[in-house]
RNA sequence: GGCGCGGUACCCAAGUGGUAAGGGAGAGGUCUGCAAAACCUUUAUGCGUCGGUUCGAUUCCGACCCGCGCCUCCA
């Protein structure tokens, strides 16, 4: 079986090789440093990060490079509105960006940044005016002439024929030879930052950064481009445009988009009040893990329902699966091995490798771990499972997690870090009671939750049950779920 | 208006030309001092509506209704 994947230039699903035997070459399309990132965001590179660790789960070694827009039209407004620098401002969110994608479990890339290749994109765009793809406009600023690249169009599905050399619309573009032709550099406004280069003052388009810097890291031809679905129009589009015209050869063999999420039904929006970012989803209480599952549970050119029940639903899921690898780490087995466990523990690796070759079908690979559960499970209470069974059952959850990432239960910290930031960054009154909940448990320490265990445990044994359901109560109210079986008490922070 | 995607149980959500995965929630039960975990049973003669093709359609075709996306810088 081999991994297929939608490929929005042919529009349909393609069998996915790499042009080099091993390795696959990746570039993803990555935030503009401009604000806190939003679940919407974090879909779409989760999706891409879920890419990668299929790829890699395939046997490919992965070069995965996204870039860190640091240079835009509302970094420049935003920057000045908090009377900081460009720099100062884009640090700040690109370090809560990165913060946020490591809580999330997305798997670092190699990041390139706008700024850091100035140089590199003014030589791009000399090189398209040398070869008349680009021409200077009176100000200063450099356009791309789309009437010299007829393919222009062709991953958006797009006809410009016959509407090239339409109406001037914009008078601010008044020396635009065509409406459709777009920005590859911006002459210097005053009060935005510019770089002095070799063809003039001014800064990079917003789709040139990727051109550059794409080729730059992984060569003129690369195997997969990856955004959200918005940026099939014009972004990617225009980097097709800027890097074939320039190199005569294919830019990137696949391209793959991550479809838009609602929230509670609705296109998420700031004025109608869906609009969240992560961290506003922690401080209201939310695991990080509980958030990476719900966003991964729904194969990424689905639209995703993103609500708050779903998000409780997803959180339960997780403990069900982090319960059921307890169960079989802490067990105790009888020697010994069976051939359906095996079988069983085969199967579900097999259909998970399926479903996520078959286009990344994460919800077909969840209910292939799930059915695996609930069937061992079942095993488990019947007392068939042995010895020899267990590292094959092991062996099917790390391959599972391998790709979601949520059976470690690091929430705690990760929480915590979130509420420290809301305290140094003033957002102390939207820290909720449950952040504080879950804050405070993970601030108790072990021996002291085991020491009134131990108390509740004595109490037990006398059959002095009011006191020991004061102590449960107790412990429940500080977060902590406290499970009675028949070897030892078990017991984990909710 | 142009192009594209989708409407599946109380909720989330896969899927297929041959009779509906999985998770959550609810109900009942097993286990249990209580609780938790876990298991079992149960919850869509039905897959937006109406037609058509077919031996047979939720799955294909058409129309309609509804939701969503892109159409110059929103992931």
């Amino acid at each position: 079986m081999a991994l297929s994947l939608y490929n929005t230039m042919s529009a349909s699903v393609e069998e996915f090789r790499p042009l080099r035997d091993n390795e696959v070459r990746m570039y993803a399309c990555g935030p503009t440093v401009y604000d806190y990132g939003h679940i919407g965001n974090f879909r779409t590179f989760i999706a891409i990060d879920i890419l990668r660790r299929v790829l890699r789960q395939s046997g490919y070694k992965v070069n995965h490079v996204m870039n860190i827009t640091d240079v835009d039209d509302k970094i420049i407004r935003n920057a000045a509105r908090d009377g900081v620098t460009v720099q100062q401002y884009t640090a700040k969110y690109e370090k809560a960006f990165l913060e946020d994608a490591t809580m999330i479990g997305i798997e670092p890339p190699t990041l390139v940044r706008a700024t850091e290749h100035i140089p590199e994109m003014a030589e791009f765009v000399a090189k398209l005016v040398e070869k008349g793809f680009a021409y200077r406009a009176e100000d200063g600023s450099y356009y791309f002439r789309i009437a010299k690249f007829p393919q222009y169009g062709r991953l958006s599905k797009k006809d410009f024929r016959g509407m090239l050399d339409g109406a001037r619309v914009d008078v601010d573009e008044y020396d635009k030879d065509s409406a459709r032709d777009f920005a590859v550099w911006k002459a210097p406004k005053p009060g935005e930052s510019s770089w002095d280069t070799s063809i003039g003052r001014g800064r990079p388009g917003w789709h040139l950064e990727c051109s550059v810097m794409s080729m730059n890291a992984l060569g003129e031809t690369f195997d997969l481009h990856a955004g959200g679905e918005d940026l099939i129009f014009p972004h990617h589009e225009n980097e097709i445009a800027q890097s074939e015209s320039l190199t005569g050869k294919t830019f990137a063999r696949f391209w793959f988009h991550a479809r838009f999420l609602l929230v509670e039904g609705e296109k998420m929006s700031k004025s109608i009040g869906n609009f969240f970012t992560l961290r506003d989803l922690v401080l209201k209480g939310h695991k990080p893990s509980s958030i990476r599952y719900l966003l991964a549970s729904v194969p990424y050119r689905n639209q995703l329902n993103f609500t708050f029940d779903g998000l409780k639903q997803a959180s339960v899921s997780v403990e069900r699966l982090r319960n059921f690898y307890v169960r079989l780490t802490e067990g105790h087995f009888t020697d010994g091995s069976g051939d359906e466990i095996q079988a069983l523990a085969d199967e579900t690796i097999d259909r998970m490798r399926a479903a996520l070759d078959d286009d990344l079908n994460t919800a077909q690979a969840q209910a292939a771990i799930f059915e695996m559960v609930r069937r061992v499970n079942s095993a488990l209470d019947a007392k068939v499972i042995k010895k020899g069974d267990v590292p094959a059952l092991l062996e099917a959850l790390a391959q599972f997690d391998e790709i979601f990432a949520v059976l470690k239960d690091d929430d705690g910290s990760k929480m915590k870090q979130v509420f420290d930031w809301a305290l140094t960054e003033g957002h102390e009154k939207d820290i909720s009671p449950e952040l504080r909940e879950a804050v405070q448990s993970g601030q108790l320490f072990d021996a002291d939750i085991e020491e009134k265990i131990a108390q509740m445990e004595t109490a037990r044994r006398a059959r002095d049950f009011k006191v020991s359901d004061t102590l449960r109560a107790e412990l429940t109210a500080a977060g902590i779920v406290i499970e009675n079986t028949k070897d030892r008490v078990r017991w984990r922070r909710k």
